[in-house]
DNA sequence: CTGCATCCTTAATGATACTG
DNA sequence: CAGTATCATTAAGGATGCAG
C-alpha cells in the first residue's frame, strides 16, 4: 500500500538532501550521540563534545531544533539555565549517529593503516619523479 | 574477551575524530550510496551525485581510497578510463550511510514541517519587539 | 551561564582552463 | 575522460566582548 516515498537525496533539487547535509554532519553526529545520555544542559553538551566552541555549537542546536531534532528549554533564571533533549524524532536519528560513531571508533586501526600505506605509495611516486 | 576499544569520538584528540569527520560528510555519504550500485566510472559517479562538482568528487574519492574505503582501478587508455568500487572496508559503511541517506527521505516532512513552525515562531517574536 | 554579535582566519566549494 | 591547477567566491570555524 504504502508506495516509496519520491524523495531522493540524489538528486540536487530534493529537500531531502537539505536534510542530510545537516545529519551528515561531525558536530552535529556528535551533539546528538551526547543527547543520548538524555536532557543536558548547553554547558554540559559542549563539555561532551570535546573541541567545539560556543558559536558552533549555539548554531548547531538551533538548526537541530528548528528541523524538529532538539528541543530547548529555558528557565528564567539568573543566570540563565537552558536544557536540551532529544525529541521523538530526534531520537529516530540517534542511532543512525550512533552507528557512525562506532564505525569511526572500531575502524580507525584499519583506516590509519590504509592511509599509511597510500602516503608511503604516493611518497614512492613523487620520488621516481625526480 | 574483546575489551572495549580505547577510541572515543568525543575526545578531541582521539584519531578515530578524523575518521567520523571524513564519513559524516554528505560527500562522502552520497558517494558510497553511488557505489553501493558496484564498479563505476568517474563520470557515473558524478551523474549518480547529482550536483557535486568534477574537483570535490576528485577530492573525495582521493580521501576515500586514502582511508581505504574505495578503490581505485585506472586503466592505461587514451581516453582515460577510471573505475571505482568499494573496498571490504568501504562495504562495512554502506549500510550506516544509507541510513542516514534513507532517513532524510523519511522524515524530511517532519522536517520541513518543523522548520516552518520555528520560522514561523521566529517571525512572530521579532514583530512582537517592534 | 547562555547566548548573540562582531571580526577575523581558515577551509570548502565552484568555475575555468589545461594536460595526459 | 579523468583529472590537476589556478583563481575567485562562499561557508565554516574560532576569539572576543557583551547583554540578559
Amino acid at each position: 500500500m504504502d508506495e516509496q516515498p519520491p524523495w531522493n537525496v540524489m538528486v540536487a533539487t530534493c529537500p531531502s538532501r537539505t536534510s542530510l547535509a545537516r545529519i551528515a554532519n561531525k558536530w552535529t553526529a556528535m551533539t546528538v550521540i551526547a543527547l543520548s545520555e538524555g536532557r543536558l544542559r548547553f554547558g554540559e553538551i559542549r563539555k561532551a563534545v570535546d573541541g567545539i566552541s560556543g558559536k558552533v555549537l549555539a548554531e548547531t542546536l538551533r538548526d537541530l531544533e528548528r528541523d524538529g531534532i532538539v528541543s530547548r528549554t529555558a528557565y528564567d533564571q539568573m543566570p540563565p539555565r537552558v536544557e536540551y533533549e532529544l525529541t521523538a524524532l530526534g531520537r529516530t536519528l540517534q542511532e543512525p549517529l550512533a552507528a557512525l560513531g562506532r564505525w569511526a571508533e572500531t575502524h580507525i586501526v584499519e583506516v590509519e593503516s590504509a592511509r599509511a600505506a597510500y602516503d608511503e605509495k604516493s611518497a614512492q611516486a613523487d620520488a621516481a619523479m625526480s
